[in-house]
RNA sequence: UCCUCGGUAGCUCAACAGGCAGAGCGGCCGGCUGUUAACCGGUUGGUUGUAGGUUCGAGUCCUGCCCGAGGAG
């Protein structure tokens, strides 16, 4: 078997744990982060800088691959791993999250969901099976089940959702062809703690290579995402892989960690990277402000990524007034180092015995953006999003 | 010298027939968590060239002057 989990070392104060995972395209130390590249690209940077960066793995989405250019030219073309010529270990995201995330473009039903192509308008049905094929022709080291991710709050509708989500976890085990991908079952269940662990205890029954958390980190408050891990983590298997869906802020992080996850991927580097934010250990840094216009430091003293060791505040702040594209490229580089080195510190720390004592003194120094305006934000952008269907 | 057109936010321009002077861009600020996102939102900008006049009320009508573009000589 190409996969093999191993756990080096269990942090003595909390759940974290330091570990190893094999796969057929290397191996990844864990905790890890996972940078997004969607469309089988981790955007405004190459596999080469990637490599620089020391990403041990990346996530990928099938349903838009699905889309453009489909499996089959991905197939052909050798699989994802030669066609984005990215050697290293690949997630695929089953495009459950995706597919919900269209609202109106969709039917959902318990054989699958109808939805229509936010590219052409062009009606597919997924189904877990054809999920599976879909991800099992673009060749990926790991392989994510078809779930339904839907608003965390509701509960009625969480229960109907997550009978779904578990047969079709069935479905997808049954229907993977392919021995060298890992198949993760998605746990699911909102807010609910009674409904997470029925998740979580379903899909232990299944045994499945590694489990993936879902459905967090979409609006509700950082303390209910906290509860679910402290619910959920304990009833799943302790010797298998845990990944977080969606979630990696530093914060987020430090405090996943602690709760016992191994892995996560998240799109909030690369996305705020490319709209002017950085992230160092004080916080975000916004570089759009007019105060950084004749800062010659770097973003960050001491950041020993390429960005930092060579450009100034200021002229990372002319580049992105002037929307040159070498500036979204530059904080790219710099928010992906930051966060892979961010987890490489912490899993160095889990090593020592040290993590909750480099915890602490982080998020001591980090300053998180109040709930309060993420909640207002998101109320905003449910609101347009709403308004245009 | 005369004729015509024009002068409104930092810029480009709106404002029906006289009725609360607005947009876009820029500037400034905020947000972004399994990417429909190099995106989205908020916000600051004005003695309407100027001095008078008509009118209940003038960016708008009338007169003088200033500035710009074009034309005639």
């Amino acid at each position: 078997m190409a996969f093999n989990f191993t756990i080096i070392k269990e942090d003595e104060h909390s759940q974290a744990r330091a570990g190893l995972l094999q796969t057929p395209h290397g191996e990844i130390p864990t905790p890890a982060f996972a940078p997004v590249g969607t469309q089988a690209t981790v955007k405004s940077i190459s596999p080469r800088e990637l490599g620089e960066l020391e990403a041990s793995v990346i996530m990928v989405n099938a349903y838009h691959l699905y889309l453009r250019p489909g499996p089959d030219t991905i197939a052909r073309a050798g699989g994802l791993h030669r066609f984005m010529a990215w050697d290293g270990p690949i997630m695929t995201d089953s495009g459950g999250f995706q597919v919900f995330s269209l609202e109106h473009l969709r039917y959902v039903g318990d054989e699958g969901v109808t939805f229509r192509s936010h590219i052409d308008g062009s009606e597919h049905t997924f189904t877990p099976e054809k999920v599976i094929e879909i991800q099992e022709r673009l060749g990926a080291d790991m392989i994510m089940c078809f779930d339904e991710c839907p608003a965390p709050w509701d509960y009625e509708y969480n229960v109907q959702a997550l009978k779904r989500t578990h047969q079709w976890a069935e479905r997808c085990r049954q229907a993977q062809r392919r021995d060298d991908q890992a198949l993760f079952g998605i746990v699911q269940g909102g807010v609910f703690a009674d409904l997470r662990q029925e998740s979580a205890r379903f899909l232990a029954s299944l045994d499945f290579p590694g489990y993936a958390i879902g459905g967090l980190s979409v609006g509700e408050p950082k303390e209910a995402m906290h509860k679910v891990l402290e619910v959920t983590i304990p009833l799943l298997p302790g010797n298998k892989p845990r990944h977080l869906l969606g979630v990696g802020s530093p914060e987020d992080l430090f405090e996943c960690v602690a709760r016992g996850i191994d892995m996560f991927d998240c799109v909030l580097p690369t996305r705020i990277a490319r709209n002017g934010a950085f992230l160092t250990r004080r916080g975000r840094l916004n570089i759009r402000n007019a105060r950084f216009a004749d800062d010659l430091a770097p973003i960050e003293e001491g950041c020993q990524c390429y960005t930092c060791r060579t450009f100034s505040r200021a002229y990372l702040r002319h580049l992105t007034q002037a929307e040159e594209i070498l500036g979204v490229h530059l904080a790219t580089i710099h928010n992906l180092y930051f966060l892979l080195n961010l987890t490489r510190q912490i899993r160095q720390s889990i090593l020592d015995g040290t993590f909750t004592a480099f915890k602490e003194q982080f998020l001591a120094g980090y300053q998180i953006i109040p709930h309060e305006i993420r909640q207002w934000n998101k109320a905003l952008r449910l609101k347009r999003l709403r308004e245009q269907a």
